[in-house]
DNA sequence: GGTCAAATCTAGCCATCGTCAAGTTCTCGG
DNA sequence: CCGAGAACTTGACGATGGCTAGATTTGACC
């Protein structure tokens, strides 16, 4: 077994792309420190070094995760402006990082008033909430606070449909061009900045870049 | 532990009301044969009997879910006909049957291609659409299709982000008038027919049924 | 070149769980 | 009233997993 040096070099890292593909097949409540060990060709024991325990690892993945969904965002929003990629960009990360997705959204799996996790989700949220007033700056108090509640819920409830494969299967297998074709019904602000209902509804889907 | 009869009665519905408090405590995923007859006070291989396994187990609470979601969308479209109270019936399922919607759309858990669970998940799945085609009856083909992906997305969003503990505290404790008051912001059709956007954000929560 | 702390391993304890096999008690149709 | 089968129990086995303790290696720094 001394195949690999003693020092992995950055076996945190490896431990953490391990434990997110674990948990993309059998589910972020599955993983065991001992498996994921096992796929990191390291001793059972290491894991718990690095991270205490399975919650230890699960808040570790969620902390990443809501940098990644941060970063995400707002690279979206600067790129164009618009709210509608912002959602679109939501629902990519989602699909691209359903691990970390996963975790993320279930605290009962991981230590939610931890530090980092609390700065890390405090990022995203300010990321999406600016990327929706931006869409209608117009709208500001309640108004805004509930679009924007509305903007989140639809992303958020695509994303995880999509995730579970509860969509009906006849909107192909691009997730980030559904999603544009889904959240442009949702019209924001006294007048609406999304775009209208779905005139263009297949054409804009094979036109989507990507 | 001769209190209770050898017979209890009807076991497996009680086993099933235990799942979902337990499931409710600890997440479908921790659930356990084992305490789960501890719970119901019999011996720890009576639940295998009912269930076979533990995705049997979820299997049947899933289905049950999937029937309870039929009743209570039916029931709430027509008593008014407004799609926007479906919307509202959606959440309010989700809130006060948290372990259920848990657990139906984590098919990873269970067995999703049970022809009972299969039924099941029909009757709601057009439960639902009929709802929102209620509400825009004039929108046909993929228009019609893309906004009811819409309202769902948007229902389901609200409803897990509310159950996972995401969403703003300020929203209250009232998950039903909090729902109505977001999925207002949705209007579907050509010509919306639900409500438009919140001039009536408090005042809407306090007059709100319930 | 020696020392020290962090990184990693080996080994083992204990709890829990799923499942099987075989026994016991109830119910119900004939 | 009786026999068959369903409903439940008891007991045990093997696997897995989290966690701890103590040894061992390694890189870094003086």
């Amino acid at each position: 077994m001394a195949d690999r040096p003693y020092h992995h070099g950055d076996l945190r890292r490896e431990l953490l792309r391990q434990a997110a593909g674990m948990i993309e097949e059998v589910g972020p409540a599955r993983v065991s420190l001992r498996e994921l060990a096992r796929r990191a060709g390291v001793s059972h024991a290491a894991p718990a070094h690095h991270f205490g325990d399975k919650t230890g690892l699960l808040t570790a993945i969620a902390t990443e995760g809501f940098h990644l969904l941060a970063d995400q965002l707002t690279e979206a929003l600067k790129g164009t402006g618009d709210f509608l990629e912002v959602g679109v960009a939501y629902v990519e990360f989602a699909v691209t990082h359903r691990a970390h997705f996963e975790v993320m959204f279930r605290p009962d799996l991981y230590e939610p008033d931890d530090a980092d996790v609390r700065a890390a989700r405090q990022r995203s949220t300010t990321a999406l909430q600016s990327g929706i007033s931006a869409a209608s700056p117009e709208a500001t108090g309640p108004d805004a606070r509930t679009a924007s509640l509305a903007a989140w819920s639809m992303v958020h409830g695509f994303a995880s449909l999509w995730i579970t494969g509860a969509l009906p299967t006849s909107l192909g297998s691009d997730a980030a061009a559904a999603a544009r074709q889904v959240a442009g019904v949702l019209t924001l602000g006294p007048r609406g900045t999304g775009r209208h209902s779905a005139q263009r509804t297949d054409d804009e889907r094979a036109a989507a870049p990507r």
